[in-house]
DNA sequence: CCCGCACGGTAGAGCGCTCTCCCGCCCCTG
DNA sequence: CAGGGGCGGGAGAGCGCTCTACCGTGCGGG
């Protein structure tokens, strides 16, 4: 088709040179004639040239790319739910499509655009065998839709979009870039540490939506180059950056307090999660120091209606509260809908402080008052750690914990 | 270190069979004795052999990746604004830290690992000069914070998650995997160029977030494989996905008057933005042609701020709306704030249509009715067309209109 | 009986780069 | 003026894989 591509070779005749001069200017490395590295620079200016990044890596051994992973629980039954609300109560309207199922208008073409190219021969060729993978082809239609709700749920907490921002701020100076995937599944984490193994990816990071999740430890014992964030439910072997989730419970508290509140319930995450505990622990301890032994405790799921739910039900056994510390913002929010449900006016009924500071913080109303995570400089230092790991800087496993800091708004 | 990873070579050995053998076996290709292949297969299990991904992409000339790029308006100066509020309002309690700057504990030895190692001399041997591209260093940190700024606030809007399922749902089955990139400034751009140049990814799915993003043209002028989320702003010879967003007024325009709402307003996107406009002309005609000539338009940015603030004002100047249609389902989450705060009831003083489907639409109170765009199945089919594009399959551009459906739930 | 031809396998030539040697030159020194 | 030591540059050996020849069987048909 297009002619090829111009190679080291080719820069190489065209200035001159020979092709391992061409390769130190392209690099940068050595001591070259300033000269003659103008004579190639333009040379690469006039031929187009791109280094071809599988001959790089080929030899050096290294990719410019990192896995970022989000990774699910475990048995591949995983939550489910929740989603749900999402299509149950749609209705159709105009009888023209049978579910959201798209039409080629214009220049388009659809045949076998849409269904899963399961026509060709070539298919030997694609995900099948390509890698040893056996499994393949079948199940994909089951195992693609738990794929794509796994991922968008995952998205819908901006607190993920942070740790991308965060990861992204790192790699991008330093010219790499993350490949995302996600494990929720055996099959999916084999897949994970397949493709470092290949060498995809030269480490992951990895950012777990289950206590015991049992990826960081197939990547520990693999021997690959990882940095989890938040501690490991099981102690692995691994680098990892924290918050102080204790620290997190205690600022809230005191808050609540300060503002006099002193009927005060807070809404735990799910406590599987060390996170959660340590928050809830962090909470109750100082709450109990100041002579408030006692804290109704409902568990939330870290999502908005398992907030309003856990609310709800503290509500009916506390009529009386004035203050809630939840474990995450979007519980917050949860917990400030049913609070308004019930007739309570946030702040001046009941004062309620939220956790990560995440976008949804300042976008509901009132203003969430919340413990924030520097989730962005956290994920950078993920990145950092993974950096060192890869480039042998660092052999042993290390922590970061990061401070949280309380944000004051309008909710508390 | 450890010891090399086992090659091809290894494996032939151990099962006494040739390299082109094994090759044949890893890759299920052509008639290979069930014998042999059982033979073989065993070696690869006892030698734990991985193929190496460079050495078959440096053949192959295929990666197993595509880059999907987050692409924003031009020059660098960007949006901004929006996100302040998350840290002008923040306020210091416990005197430990001076800004979110982590500490590290337990094992933790961060001495070097934070400050962008600006320190060794193996400087040359990373981002910088690597790959040609001069830049580097320098700015590092200027442009950091944008990039971080950037990738946060994307994902803040749910929709970008949505389109990441729909790209991986439809990316894994094939054993692909997408490499994220954030292009916002001119120089972000070149780079995705220049890494699809090296084959760092076989071609790009990008989706837009401003009308006359030159990335599409750059992709389209290099001869790149791309698909687009969206028509362009200016044609481009690319394929891509859309929403028929006309026919989505038009659902939102009929299920206001269906309701028995006469004095109707909007908020629209942001009239540069050829969805918005489309959005925007589809309600106002079907509005027209049942005998609602004037309707009052407000512009929004697609956040809940701009939501807001744009009802707002929509409120002052027309005390008596009885119905809303706002073009995303953040601008209408801003708008019921608004609409609650001048004490109107939704649904019951006034009706509000949303756009988009997003996870806000059912989190937020009341449930939002909206028009439902299939992001998932849109970003599914954008793979494909890529796939297809990529393997030869497709030359000419082409394009997938999908039709959005109406969801009734409870603001109208 | 021999030819042709599938079938099952091997040999070996690259893919485009990096990097270790090695060599020739110039300058400095004894 | 000979000898040593940078320093700038070239030659060439791989990195681990794929894939195109090509070759030796065994078998059916002329």
């Amino acid at each position: 088709m297009s002619r090829q591509a111009p190679t080291l070779e080719d820069v190489a005749r065209e200035a001159g040179v020979s092709r391992a001069t061409v390769s130190r200017v392209v690099n940068g490395v050595r001591n070259v004639d300033p000269a003659i590295q103008d004579l190639v620079r333009r040379a690469i200016e006039r031929t187009g040239y791109a280094p071809n990044q599988a001959a790089r890596q080929l030899v050096t051994r290294r990719t410019t790319t990192v896995a970022l992973v989000v990774s699910g629980a475990g048995d591949g039954s995983e939550t489910g739910g929740k989603e749900d609300g999402h299509r149950r109560d749609r209705q159709r309207r105009d009888g023209q499509r049978t579910d959201g199922e798209g039409v080629g208008r214009e220049e388009a073409n659809r045949g076998e655009v849409n269904r899963d190219g399961t026509s060709g021969g070539e298919v030997n060729r694609d995900g099948a065998n390509r890698d040893g993978t056996s499994g393949g082809e079948a199940n994909r239609d089951g195992a693609n839709r738990e794929q794509i709700a796994f991922a968008t749920r995952v998205f819908a907490d901006p607190f993920f979009g942070r740790v991308v921002g965060g990861v992204v701020g790192h790699l991008r100076p330093r010219s790499m870039h993350p490949v995302l995937m996600f494990a929720e599944t055996p099959e999916t984490r084999q897949e994970v540490v397949t493709y470092l193994r290949q060498g995809g990816a030269d480490g992951a990071l990895v950012v777990s939506t289950h206590p015991d999740d049992p990826l960081p430890a197939l990547l520990a014992e693999a021997r690959l180059p990882a940095v989890l964030f938040a501690r490991p439910g099981r102690p692995v072997p691994l680098s990892y950056v924290d918050l102080a989730h204790r620290e997190g419970g205690r600022l809230a508290a005191e808050h609540l307090l300060a503002r006099g509140c002193r009927r005060i319930v807070t809404v735990a995450g799910p406590l599987a999660v060390a996170a959660s505990q340590e928050r809830l622990a962090g909470f109750r301890d100082t709450l109990a120091r100041q002579g408030n032994p006692y804290v109704p405790v409902a568990e939330g799921g870290f999502t908005v209606d398992s907030g309003m739910a856990a609310m709800t039900s503290l509500i009916a056994e506390h009529p009386d509260i004035d203050g809630v510390f939840t474990a995450n913002d979007l519980m917050a929010q949860g917990a400030i809908q049913a609070l308004r449900d019930h007739g309570r006016r946030v702040p001046q009924d009941v004062a309620v402080v939220g956790f990560d500071d995440s976008s949804v913080a300042v976008t509901c109303r009132p203003r969430l008052t919340t413990v924030r995570q520097p989730v962005e400089e956290m994920a950078a230092t993920m990145s950092g750690l993974l950096d060192d790991h890869i480039r042998g800087r660092r052999r042993e496993p290390t922590s970061v914990i990061f401070d949280p800091e309380l944000v004051v708004r309008d909710s508390a």
